[in-house]
Order: structure tokens, then sequence, then C-alpha cells
DNA sequence: GTCTATGATTTTCA
DNA sequence: TGAAAATCATAGAC
């Protein structure tokens, strides 16, 4: 036999009272003059019951009594046992509940974010990220880097004092908590399991206000990112610098205008940007050249130029380091430029023979020569410089069957109908 | 404020 | 999956 069933029997046994009347002090005292151990519990019930009637003073020093009660630890335990498997068995299967895949989700998120945790620079690498994914350059967006990071930082401050907060809140709570039921076991059933299920209660009532917080943090967050993102996606323009070598690429390889993922790294190094906005680029390129070829003729025929411009300086040098007495060895005073990029086969093709160009001639007049050779827009129109026949040779050209340079399609000035929007 | 240029995005297609 | 084509959205010139 137990000691609950023990207890019971010696409850029930009590002068054959109704359980429902221990409770009742009238009916305890009727006990009075039953055998011993029951008159003892009988009293011990009875000065428990009477308890709340009683001055503060006469209730301190029955409790007092009773505390030293030769019964009392057996009565406590019974009584705890009984509360355990009554009505602390049906919460206790409430209180075991999976952790909430919710909060791990937020834990997750702020932890990514460099909210939570370790200090990360103040999201950095976030921001970085949300700037790669945005295609943005690094160096245009290191102030917007700044800006989200110290809004983040100053999201990560307030999360953290919140917590804080929170976290001290809980303790003193349950600390509070704690100590009250620790006090009140001395006259009530209250088991060291009760409390600590107390506590668990009290830390998952401050676990959704916990979950609130971090919500909150989340959303803080997840709006600073898209706050974020939407500036990277305001157009910049790209600088001047980057608008030539990405022009010159495109000049210098019009029959083939795809460069390779290692030429857009290459470019996209040289221009500052990402080697997805050198392929947005080059699309946009390509598409608006060959809608409106005549229209950008001209900057073909500058950028034809300057390329041709370049590299006979490069090879004026070369020879005149070579030999500066004799400067070209095939044909005396002139040599043949060598590059396979199409502007140069381009000029190649003005005079049939190839480019000719006296290495000795300073830039300006390499230049004006070179522009004499391809004769200017109006000239070229009968030079085949950019023209689809010399082009011919690859597809992009081939599917588009753009009308040749020298007439230009529509009337000067007319829009193409990409920027008729 | 209008218009054009242009970078980015979305849709379509091979 | 990459490119073409269409479209959007904004910068910048006027």
């Amino acid at each position: 036999m137990d000691d609950q069933t023990r207890m019971m029997t010696g409850l029930t046994g009590l002068g054959g009272l109704p359980q429902g009347d221990v409770g009742d002090p009238d009916s305890v005292r009727k006990q009075q003059s039953l055998g011993q151990p029951q008159q003892d519990i009988g009293d011990i019930l009875q000065q428990i019951m009477a308890i709340t009637d009683e001055s503060l003073d006469e209730a301190q020093a029955r409790k007092h009594a009773l505390n030293c009660h030769r019964m009392k630890p057996a009565l406590f335990s019974v009584l705890c046992e009984i509360k355990e498997k009554t009505v602390l068995s049906i919460r206790g299967v409430q209180e075991e509940d999976p952790p909430d895949p919710q909060i791990m989700r937020l834990d997750n998120m702020l932890l990514a974010e460099g909210v939570s945790g370790p200090e990360k620079g103040g999201g950095s690498a976030a921001a970085a990220a949300a700037a790669a994914a945005a295609g943005g350059s690094p160096t245009d967006s290191s102030i917007e880097h700044s800006d989200y990071r110290a809004k983040l930082a100053q999201i990560r401050q307030i999360y953290h004092s919140e917590l804080e907060k929170y976290e001290q809140a809980c303790s003193e709570f349950t600390n509070h908590v704690m100590n009250l039921l620790r006090e009140q076991s001395r006259t009530r059933p209250i088991s060291p399991k009760e409390i600590e299920r107390m506590v668990a209660i009290i830390h998952r009532k401050f676990s959704s206000i916990q979950m609130q917080l971090k919500q909150s943090t989340c959303e803080a967050v997840m709006i600073l990112r898209s706050r974020f993102l939407d500036a990277r996606r305001k157009r910049r323009n790209f600088n001047k610098q980057a608008t030539e070598v990405l022009n010159e690429y495109f000049y210098s390889h019009l029959s083939n205008p795809y460069p390779s993922e290692e030429a857009k790294e290459e470019l996209a190094k040289k221009c500052g940007i990402t080697v997805s906005q050198v392929s947005n680029w080059f699309g946009n390129k390509r598409i608006r050249y060959k809608k409106n070829i005549g229209k950008f003729q001209e900057e073909a025929n500058l950028y034809a130029v300057k390329t041709a411009v370049d590299a006979a300086n490069v090879s004026a040098q070369a020879s005149q380091a070579n030999s500066p007495a004799t400067p070209n060895s095939g044909s005396p005073g002139s040599y043949r430029l060598s590059h396979t990029g199409d502007a140069y086969l381009g000029l190649r093709s003005i005079n049939g023979e190839g480019l000719n160009i006296t290495p000795s001639l300073h830039q300006e007049d390499t230049l004006h020569r070179a522009t004499h050779l391809t004769g200017g827009y109006e000239e070229l129109s009968g030079s085949g410089l950019y023209t689809p026949h010399c082009l011919d040779a690859n597809s992009w050209q081939d599917t588009t069957n753009p009308p040749p340079v020298t007439s230009p399609p529509g009337p000067p000035g007319s829009v193409h109908s990409d920027t008729s929007n």
C-alpha cells in the first residue's frame, strides 16, 4: 500500500466522513475523539483549515508549530503526490512541447542577418550579398552599404536591449514566483518539481513575448533589406571610362560581339561593374545596335578610329624600339596592322590591302589620317566599314539583316522602337 | 515637363 | 541556359 492509499484510507477512516467534509473544521473537530493517529491527522487538518481565521501572529505561531509537527513531512509528501497525480499530470502532457518551429525559423533568420549571435560587422555580409544579388558594383554601393550597416546595427542594438530587458524581467518574475512558491510550500503541498514546472510555464509565457520581439525584428530587417535592394535597383549610368571600354570591345568584335565568360570578367574588372552588368550591357547593345545601325554608325566609326590609332601608336612605338632606322622590313615606311578585332578587319577592307600608317606619325596625325582613311560617317558609306558585308560571316548579323550603313534606316533623328517608351 | 538614353528586368525561344 | 526581344524605370539634357 502506497502513501496515497494509506492517506486516503486514513482520511476516509476519520469516522466515516465523506471526503468532501475533510475540509470542514467542524467535521474535523468531531473526529477528535477518535484513535491517536487519526486524531493527529485530524488535528493537523483542523489547524490548517483554521489558520486563515486566526490573527497573523497566531497564524505564524501555528504555522511554526505545524512545520515542526512530526507528521508534517509525511502529510506534505502525500498531498504533493496526490496533487502530482491529478492536476499536474494533466498539465504535464501539455508542457512537453517540442521546440517551436516558428521561433527556430526566426532565430535562424536573425542569425543569418547578423542581428543575433556574434557581431558580424553589422550585417556587412548580408549587405554585400544583397548588393551582389542586385548586381551593384562594389564601389558605388559602398555608401549604401554603410547606410544598410548603420540601420542594421540600430536594429541589432534595439533587439539586444529589448532582449536584455525581457530576460531581466523574466528572471525577476521567475525568482519572485519561485520564492513565493517556496514560501508557500511550508503551508501548501508544493513540491520542488512543481516549482520547476511553474518556472517552465513562466518561461513559456515569456517566450511568446520573445517571439513577438524576434518577429518584429525580422520584419524590420526585411523592410530594411527590401528598401536597400530597391535602392540598388535604381538605374545608374556607368561612368564614361566604363562605357568606352565596353564600346571598344563591342565595336572591335562587331562580327561576334559575344564576350566569353573570361572576357566578361575582364571587362567587368576594367569597368568596375559586375559580370551580369556586362552581360546586360552587351545584350542591350546588340539589340539596340541591330535595331538602328545607322544611329550607331558614327559611334562605330569613332571607336574604329580610336582603336586604329591606339594600335598604330603601339606598333609605332614597338617599331621605333626595334629598328628605328628601318621601321618596316616588308613595305618601307609602312606596316600592316594585325589584329583579330573586326575594327581592323574593317579598316583593312578600306583599301583592300590593309591600313598603311606611317610609324613616325604623331597621334594627332595618325588620328587625322585614320579619320581621313575611314572617311568619317559619310565616306564610310562606301568603305564597307561595319557594313553587314564585312560582318556577314556571323549569325547575329545574318539573322537580323540590318539595313546597310550607306542608307541609315528612317529619317535622321528617327527613334527606334526601344526608346519610344 | 518632355524626351531620349540606358541599365535592369521579364518573357519568349531555341 | 543563354540570348533575343519587349518592356520598365529612371537619369539627364533641354
